[in-house]
RNA sequence: GGGCCUGUAGCUCAGGUGGUUAGAGCGCACGCCUGAUAAGCGUGAGGUCAGAGGUUCAACUCCUCUCAGGCCCA
């Protein structure tokens, strides 16, 4: 009869194959949303992949964690709707292409790839046209959607693959247009610069990401100049003071509108003992790194100034080339913060058109804007001496002429790295480019307080990294002048700059051009770039802008656009906005995790439940770290250390691999992939799961167990049932709670240390022989119970390892686990006072189990007896004597309190309150605790305060300074710890040689029946023979012996013939053994009844 | 250069509000068990809690600095 059928003994990746045909042919899935379509929503918004990499065993991490929290709210009752998504713009997929162009063009040619690569990619793209570009990358992006489903798939992701969020689509566009144009009808979508790392030669701007792939050390000019100081009417004064200013770019002098000091730094003034009719300001600390370490020989320090001080003076710039613009301050001292005296003087050039820092600083000061450098990166022609020369090779000549005007004050080369672009090797140029801009900057504080509102773990991410860098937001430079992305939908009249049209709808499109969108409408460039239409203004066209818009942008729309928000779906961004829950990678803090918060604060109320007060766009998010390989590097192409998810999920499974990643450590810390730890951990752990039921449960439950109304109730069964049970309701308490507050890793230690301590070491051990029959109520109380357990158990798990536990669930009650309720409704209770003398009973084992050790006796042997000590009340521990009796096999367990003369008492400082009430004092006090008499010991004990003197003054000490401590003594072997304590009798009488030989003879035989590969039911008939002792034990326990091993009949010595059986004389008998038990012969022989 | 995280036994990790002798698993050693058996269980040896200062009667825990590793930014 098989109720329960075994799991199989096929590794995991076979078993888990099986299961997700079964989950596909039943549509799980489906199931499982359908189950609770009305129920009340738990959002979870699913970030989206670009798919044009192959997934990693990072992802399978991520995945793990968001599958995890929805599968365990979907268990709690919640609609846990999950909408795949596909991100498939922007740069990485345009350099795919790029890439593959390169190859084609090289074979073409027949040249080497990198050849064509320093082209530039502008080129190749042009050449084969913008239209054909796009084609390609729209189909680039799903060149491995296949291998990210599959993995999903694979690893028991459940997401709604069915209908995903495709952000190139018109549907997502449209919405995302709608964003703008509404953060365009709030002021929120500007003009301006922004400086970015540009490579003049390809002439485009490169991603940070693309930066750091081209440092190279280089030599680099190292110039200082000495600038004129003027007063405030901008004549120089009668004696010279000159500034000195470092730079590593001489070029950009020609740009300077402003100097910038620290205001805090202390700035000296310098004049030359002899000669010189000048004055030289830097900064203190500079002063020997600039003049040389012998400097107080030639100059005296004439007096010294604070940076504040200087900021706000006017000075004569080093070049008079460019013309200064009407518009803005030049020639002026300004305050920054980032000024260090590391290096260089403490005074820095700011060209705002060329550098970060300048040009945050041109803005918050008003600095004039000066950019006399074209797009190919060289002067402009009207530029005196240098004019259509490349920056970079104008240097020389620059540094000549600031010589011959004698504002050069040295010049030298000097090593730095420096990024160069990855295409072509050209050193990067930073350049402020003509930008647009979502002014992030105006709704700070309401990025702020959203961000507050957000339940980040680990916190220290939104307090931290996130906060940090809301607090110092700058506003969202949003375009791209790139090919493969969501056009920006802002049309110029191209007479008039300032008369700009953004449009929100493909209709109001139609409604400006004056006629329908064609069929094949595709609002991508190079199609879109054909509208055009007269402006109202009667001149000029209205003409599209050609930039793009950062791809984050699309994924930080997604909530409304996913769903074609607003043009359709409104009840459904009602219902579905904001998140309950998201999860990425930490690297995401300035991706989705800004993209989504920006564009929904930006945004404010034209989206549902979005107000400020809001947390919106997300309420509660996990943060994971990075998959790193087993000795700690990251992972990646260089290295060869990539982990092949596939590979690793053959090898242990999916349950596997998923419980170690999330169980191995909390999951925002970095995570070493180690394959030996999987197997060390996860791996036993499932193999553990699976032996309990296999082997503990399923194999004697089908002798013909199964629930009914025959099994006693809770509460009529033994106390180790209670207990388990007891600890099984505590456990779904925690368990839940934890994965409520996001804490997954908790969540995963607590129920698989409850499965391997509790279950495994101390439940199962002690009801063993209670599962080899299924008769009794004692019987039908083991199996109820250990159903329950593992029932349970695998519904707590199932978030974790969905696939083991929904097999087991599936063999114990016949329905999937993930149809399930995660926790019960009427759970047995919690007993705190059983649990706790469960507690003794088992720290009582340990020591008894040691002492058995020192006194040498092996378990089979039976002892006489045991006496314990509890530090706390001994009824309840008394209580379970019996457990303690049978799994240290000794006939009489007995209790003893501080009344018996077997125990002594010793008093160890209680350091918390003693340090409370004495101080300084609590050292010597703690001391003196030990050396008590034993009568005050009796005193404290039994409740009372008691007085001691401690260094000539008398000290009261209550029964709570001190922990009482009860030790065994007397002859027998004792041990004990912290409290507790057993003496064990190690006297071994005749009576008990007999009764242990008796065991050695079962053991061995029961040995010999699995050898001989006996069915745990078969009945044997049994021989014995062996010196007299032996003969005598087993005729004294013959009765036991027979009823252990299934015995039908028992012959003892000469009953089985003389000779007794032995190889050679076998007859009729199938196994035969002679062994050796404590220097006795022992001879066996065995048959099975009726072969 | 800035921000954040991490550093506890050979390895992987626990260690509310400071408080007796810093814990667990794996690995190792020794042993037990043999009706979970290519399983199960026990005991033991392993730690200057990265380092240095400071606060305190008392610091793995709080503060400062340093070092190492990581991530993000400049």
């Amino acid at each position: 009869m098989t109720l329960y059928p075994l799991l199989p003994d096929s590794n995991a990746d076979t078993l888990e194959r099986e299961l997700l045909a079964t989950w596909d042919a039943e549509k799980l899935f489906e199931q499982t949303q359908a189950a609770r379509a009305d129920a009340k929503p738990f959002v979870f918004f699913e970030g989206p992949p670009t798919a044009n990499g192959r997934p990693g065993i990072h992802h399978v991490f991520s995945r793990t964690i968001k599958d995890l929290f929805c599968r365990h709210r979907a268990m709690q009752g919640y609609y846990v709707p999950r909408k795949a998504g596909w991100d498939t713009h922007g740069l990485p997929v345009e350099i795919e292409v790029e890439k593959e162009l390169q190859r084609e063009e090289a074979a073409r040619r027949g040249v080497d790839p990198s050849e064509i690569a320093k082209l530039g990619g502008k080129q190749l793209i042009e050449q084969v046209g913008v239209a054909e570009f796009n084609r390609r990358c729209r189909e680039s992006v799903w060149k491995y959607r296949g291998e990210w489903e599959k993995l999903s798939h694979r690893t028991a992701y459940w997401l709604d693959y069915g209908s995903p969020y495709v952000t190139y689509t018109h549907d997502f566009v449209e919405s995302v247009w709608w964003a703008l144009r509404t953060l365009h009808e709030k002021d929120l979508l500007t003009r301006g610069h922004k400086i970015l790392p540009y490579c003049a030669r390809c002439g485009t701007a490169l991603s940070s990401h693309e930066v750091a792939q081209g440092y190279e050390d280089v030599e680099d000019p190292s110039v200082y100049v000495a600038l004129d100081l003027l007063d405030a009417d901008g004549n120089a004064p009668a004696m010279r003071r000159r500034i000195l200013v470092w730079t590593t770019t001489p070029w950009t002098l020609v740009s300077n509108t402003a100097l910038a000091v620290h205001p805090d730094l202390t700035y000296a003034e310098l004049r030359k003992k002899s000669g010189a009719e000048f004055t030289i300001i830097l900064a203190e600390a500079r002063v020997a790194g600039v003049l040389g370490a012998d400097w107080a020989d030639r100059w005296d320090v004439i007096g010294t100034l604070k940076g504040s001080e200087l900021a706000g003076r006017r000075y004569r710039r080093p070049l008079d080339w460019a013309a200064y613009p009407e518009e803005g301050k030049h020639e002026i001292i300004v305050p920054e913060d980032f000024v260090s005296a590391e290096d260089g003087s403490g005074v820095v050039h700011m060209a705002p058109a060329f550098g970060a820092d300048d040009y945050a600083a041109g803005q918050r000061h008003g600095l004039a804007f000066v950019q006399p450098v074209n797009a190919r990166g060289e002067f402009t022609s009207d530029i005196p001496e240098v004019g259509g020369v490349f920056v970079k090779k104008a240097d020389a000549r620059i540094i000549e002429v600031l010589r011959e005007r004698d504002v050069l004050w040295k010049a030298s080369t000097f090593m730095h790295s420096y990024p160069h672009c990855w295409r072509c090797g050209t050193p990067l140029l930073y350049y402020a480019r003509g930008s647009w801009f979502v002014r992030t900057t105006a709704r700070r504080d309401a990025l702020l307080s959203r961000n507050a509102q957000v339940n980040w773990n680990p916190s220290e991410v939104g307090s931290g990294r996130f906060g940090e860098w809301l607090s110092n937001n700058v506003d969202w430079a949003i375009s791209r002048d790139r090919y493969w992305g969501t056009p920006l939908p802002v049309w110029v009249n191209d007479e008039d700059p300032s008369d700009i049209d953004v449009i929100g709808s493909y209709a109001e499109l139609a409604e400006r051009i004056g006629r329908a969108l064609p069929d094949d409408f595709d609002p991508h460039k190079p199609h879109i770039d054909q509208y055009t239409w007269p402006a109202k203004s009667g001149t000029g066209t209205m003409r599209r802008v050609p930039e793009v818009i950062d791809t984050w942008f699309d994924s930080g729309s997604m909530p409304f656009a996913q769903w074609h928000f607003p043009f359709e779906n409104a009840d459904k961004v009602a219902a579905q906005y904001p998140a309950d829950f998201i999860c990425e990678g930490v690297d995401q803090t300035r991706g989705w995790f800004y993209s989504l918060l920006a564009i929904a604060t930006a945004l404010g109320d034209a989206l549902p439940h979005n107000a400020d007060d809001q947390a919106a766009p997300y309420r509660n998010v996990v943060v994971n770290d990075l998959v790193l390989d087993a000795t700690g590097q990251k992972m990646s192409k260089s290295r060869g250390n990539v982990v092949n998810p596939w590979e690793v999920l053959e090898r242990h499974g999916a349950d596997a691999v998923r419980l170690f990643l999330v169980a191995s450590s909390q999951v925002w810390v970095p995570r070493r992939f180690d394959e030996n730890a999987i197997r060390e951990t996860a791996g036993r752990f499932l193999l553990t799961f699976r032996n309990v039921y296999n082997g503990i449960f399923a194999q004697y439950a089908n002798f013909g167990w199964k629930p009914s109304a025959a099994d006693p109730a809770v509460a009529d069964r033994p106390a180790l049932d209670r207990w388990i049970l007891s600890r099984l309701t505590r456990v779904e308490q925690e368990v839940n709670a934890a994965l409520t507050n996001y804490d997954a890793t908790l969540a995963a230690r607590r129920v698989m240390q409850f499965m391997d301590d509790d279950v495994s070491k101390w439940y199962v051990r002690q009801s063993r022989a209670r599962f080899y029959d299924v008769s009794t109520t004692d019987n039908r109380a083991a199996f109820a119970t250990l159903h329950e357990v593992l029932t349970v158990v695998c519904r707590l798990l199932a978030p974790f390892a969905p696939f083991m536990t929904d097999a087991a669930h599936r063999a114990l009650t016949g329905t999937s686990v993930h149809l399930a309720s995660y926790t019960r409704e009427s759970p047995s209770p919690v007993d705190e006072a059983l649990e706790a003398a469960m507690d003794d009973i088992r720290t009582l084992t340990g020591l008894a189990h040691a002492a058995r050790d020192v006194a040498d006796v092996k378990v089979r042997q039976p002892l006489p007896s045991l006496q314990c000590v509890v530090p706390g009340d001994v009824t309840l521990a008394a209580s379970l004597g019996a457990l303690l009796a049978a799994e240290l096999n000794v006939k009489q367990v007995e209790f003893v309190t501080s009344t018996d003369n077997l125990v002594s008492l010793e008093a160890k400082a209680n350091f918390r309150t003693l340090g409370k009430k004495f101080g300084k004092e609590t050292p010597e006090v703690a001391a003196a605790v030990p050396t008590m008499p034993a009568e005050l010991l009796a005193q404290l004990a039994a409740g009372q305060e008691v007085t001691i003197e401690v260094g000539g003054v008398q000290r009261l000490i209550a029964p709570d300074d001190v922990a009482i401590i009860r030790r065994a003594s007397g002859a027998a072997v004792v041990q004990e710890h912290q409290g507790y304590g057993v003496a064990l009798d190690p006297t071994i009488t005749p009576e008990l040689r007999a009764e242990g030989l008796a065991r050695e003879v079962i053991s061995r035989v029961q040995r010999l029946r699995k050898e001989s590969q006996l069915d745990v039911s078969d009945r044997i008939v049994l021989a014995v023979g062996g010196d007299e002792d032996v003969q005598a034990a087993v005729s004294a326990h013959r009765q036991h012996i027979a009823d252990e091993v299934l015995a039908v009949r028992l012959l003892l010595g000469e009953e089985a013939g003389t000779p007794f059986p032995s190889e050679g004389n076998g007859g009729m008998w199938t196994a035969l053994q002679t062994a050796d038990v404590d220097g006795r012969t022992v001879r066996l022989a065995l048959t099975k009844e009726g072969s």
